[in-house]
DNA sequence: CTTGGGACCTGGCTGC
DNA sequence: TGCAGCCAGGTCCCAA
């Protein structure tokens, strides 16, 4: 699932091989990946159109071009881009030819990655929350953003206009850093509970982004190579497995219909937990 | 207004 | 072996 470090090591990898490039030729293969606008009218648009930057907004990729438009991609949940890939995909949705010869091929499983093309990112993106890796960020900005919510803090997390650029993966991953319970209600967390939070978040992703993203599912590098952080996660997708720190079975719990993994002794219950969740969570056991 | 849950989609897995 | 049914999850949309 391409989150906030996925999304990133695609930027980072992609940049020095599109920035300056223009698009020579866009085939659409599946017309349901464009939104707001024809197919024809999104190619036409975008022919001839040079790339002066590439950017990610939380789990978007935004290609700026020479014109006022940008190109906003989001890859869901089984998107990927190749650069220039050997073989024939039967679930490649759209090709872009550029100018330096290469071609950027998007490929979707699962139908539900999109692109836009929009006059204004910052208006399209407007209500998506703060960068967790910008200096911006802070804890005071973290318990600000969760005091606003009477949620499960998995779900907060999970919502990209409370912080922008986690998933489920990740959100698990942070929460069993800091310790915390999936179901605790966001506003109830302690100043020191916030502190560890915020310094988890960051830790997590950066540590992603160092192992160039985590291929669970179908994430590959645009190179085609796969990202290795899964491979250090404690608890994300390892139910049943021993807690890293305590042997104690990961258990998982449903959280707004998403699978969330934590270890029951390292984030213990607590009387702030959400407990209409946690009683449905149980009887959907 | 906030919150919760289903829909969307497809391939892989489970269990009968 | 075959196949129905469940599961994965980011985001949108609707209902309470």
């Amino acid at each position: 699932m391409p989150e906030l470090p996925e999304v990133e090591t695609i930027k980072n990898e992609l940049l020095p091989w599109v920035v300056g490039q223009s698009f020579t030729q866009i085939n659409i293969l599946d017309s349901d990946v464009v939104h707001e606008i024809p197919v024809e009218a999104f190619c036409h648009k975008l022919r001839g159109q040079r790339i002066v930057g590439l950017e990610r907004r939380g789990k978007y990729l935004i290609f700026n071009l020479a014109s006022s438009e940008v190109l906003i991609m989001h890859f869901r949940m089984t998107g990927v881009l190749l650069l220039n890939p050997n073989e024939m995909d039967l679930h490649t949705r759209a090709v872009f030819h550029l100018s330096n010869g290469s071609r950027l091929v998007f490929n979707d499983q699962r139908r539900f990655g999109v692109m836009r093309l929009v006059q204004d990112v910052n208006t399209t993106l407007a209500k998506l929350g703060p960068e967790p890796l910008d200096e911006s960020f802070t804890p005071a900005i973290l318990r600000e953003r969760l005091n606003k919510h009477r949620i499960p803090i998995k779900a907060a997390l999970l919502d990209q206009d409370v912080i922008a650029g986690i998933g489920n993966m990740y959100a698990d991953e942070a929460l069993f850093a800091a310790h915390i319970h999936p179901l605790r209600r966001a506003d109830t967390l302690s100043g020191g509970e916030i502190q560890s939070l915020y310094h988890a978040i960051r830790e997590v992703l950066l540590s992603a982004i160092r192992s160039k993203g985590a291929s669970v599912d179908t994430y590959i590098r645009p190179d085609g190579q796969i990202g290795t952080a899964h491979f250090y996660f404690k608890v994300a997708h390892r139910g049943g497995e021993p807690c890293p720190l305590c042997d104690t079975p990961i258990e998982r719990v449903l959280v707004r219909n998403r699978s969330s993994y934590f270890c029951p002794k390292c984030q213990p219950l607590t009387s702030q937990i959400c407990f209409t969740s946690l009683l449905r969570a149980q009887n959907d056991k």
